[in-house]
DNA sequence: AATATAAGGTGTATTTTTTACACTAAGCAA
DNA sequence: TTGCTTAGTGTAAAAAATACACCTTATATT
């Protein structure tokens, strides 16, 4: 690697998933220096003969093996003095995945030396600027999914309301009520309910609904917004 | 200037004026290849010893000779050939301006032949993917107007609640009630309204306004909206 | 001075959306 | 059978959004 750079730019990530009731991220631990030692969003130099947009499905499958998965620019990060070695322009794209539960993730790459899942409450200081990404990147999906049904990307395929509320609840951080949570999720009919109820718990088991791509497409011209 | 480019990258900016009840951006056409004759975004390479903020500002500076003008970052542009000479990663930038009427814009950079306002109407088709990133912010100042009251930046100082409302439908691109939009505008408390009059006038003189920024900080955790 | 012209400025009733709020039903476990 | 835990439901009140039309005021014209 060189010992400064010049004009070299990046594509960091912030990857998030849901895991029981829980918002996270996933952190890679540097294995090389600047910043040795410490937690950062995976990402890495773009090539030269790559798309950004590419780039940044090519750092989601090193991190967690998934293709194909929606990811959305957010804003590109380049003062100067925010890489020890050089001038760095770095895009930061997130993602948001479905989390099985039981899906490990195994980094590909050497820089890293372990991958971990975060709770969004839990983030560490973070390498060169990467705190501050990371806000920026939580402030838009914030926002967003007040007006955007990006949430069931991180849920299962089949959920409750009630996991799609708390879903809600943990990204904008505070409580809904559950009756107007669920008469005007309802109402936008973007939803089709299963003939399926929850299996393996130890109480009466919801109904499950699945995210209605078409409905969405015909009727979504609204707003969605949670104030309560 | 090389043949050929090596990871290189530029801002682009859309400087958006209001000016006799119409919404203009500022083109350059193009004195040099590629594109040579087209018009174009304002725009030029980075420095390397330049954050991307302050190559913002420069361009505008270059381009309409204003300093100190808020400028925000919508969007990267990072697809392989965009640029017919290799890979350029562009981040584009949005202002508004105060234009006053009489003020000309005299470019100063030497790589355009003339700079001209042009309403978002008819703007032709431009140089590189410019029209992309026309769309692309136009999009978003749109969006953003509903909720933060960026449109006082395009208006003179002092100005009538018409002129506001002229502003709303040129950029929303519809027409609005003019009882509801007073009644809805004024609700927020963020303008002051002054002890002056229009002046110059074949008819009755409005009463001017003025945003006000400290009214403006205490009330406005609201957000703007208009759907008629 | 009278009249015409053109935009300024204002209020209310209706509909829609948002909010607040609490109990019964169902399923499992002990 | 009882207890525990979450599922699931409705209504009334408040707030916000919408639809809608006429009188006022300043200037220009005759």
């Amino acid at each position: 690697m060189p010992a400064h750079f010049d004009s070299v730019f990046t594509v960091d990530c912030i990857i998030f998933g849901f895991d029981e009731g829980e918002l996270k991220i996933l952190l890679i631990e540097r294995n090389e220096a600047p910043f040795k030692g410490w937690f950062a969003l995976p990402g890495y130099f773009v090539e030269n003969t790559e798309a950004i947009e590419t780039a940044a499905q090519r750092i989601l499958y090193e991190s967690t093996g998934l293709k194909g998965i929606y990811m959305e620019q957010f804003y590109t990060f380049g003062a100067l003095g925010r890489h020890p070695q050089g001038r760095v322009i770095t895009v930061a794209y997130y993602a948001m995945i479905r989390l099985t539960g039981q899906k490990d993730v195994k980094p590909v790459s050497d820089f890293a030396k372990q991958a971990v899942w975060v709770n969004v409450k839990d983030i560490p200081e973070l390498a060169f600027d990467h705190s501050r990404i990371f806000r920026k990147g939580f402030e838009k999906i914030r926002n967003k999914i007040s007006y955007q049904p990006i949430a069931f990307e991180l849920l299962p395929e089949k959920f409750t309301l009630t996991q799609l509320q708390n879903l809600y609840e943990v990204i904008l951080n505070k409580k809904l009520d559950k009756r107007n949570f669920r008469k005007k999720m309802l109402s936008y009919d973007i939803l089709k309910e299963l003939d399926e109820k929850q299996k393996g718990v130890s109480y009466r088991a919801a109904k499950l609904y699945k995210f209605d791509k078409r409905k969405f497409a015909k009727n979504f011209h609204k707003e969605l917004s949670f104030s309560k």
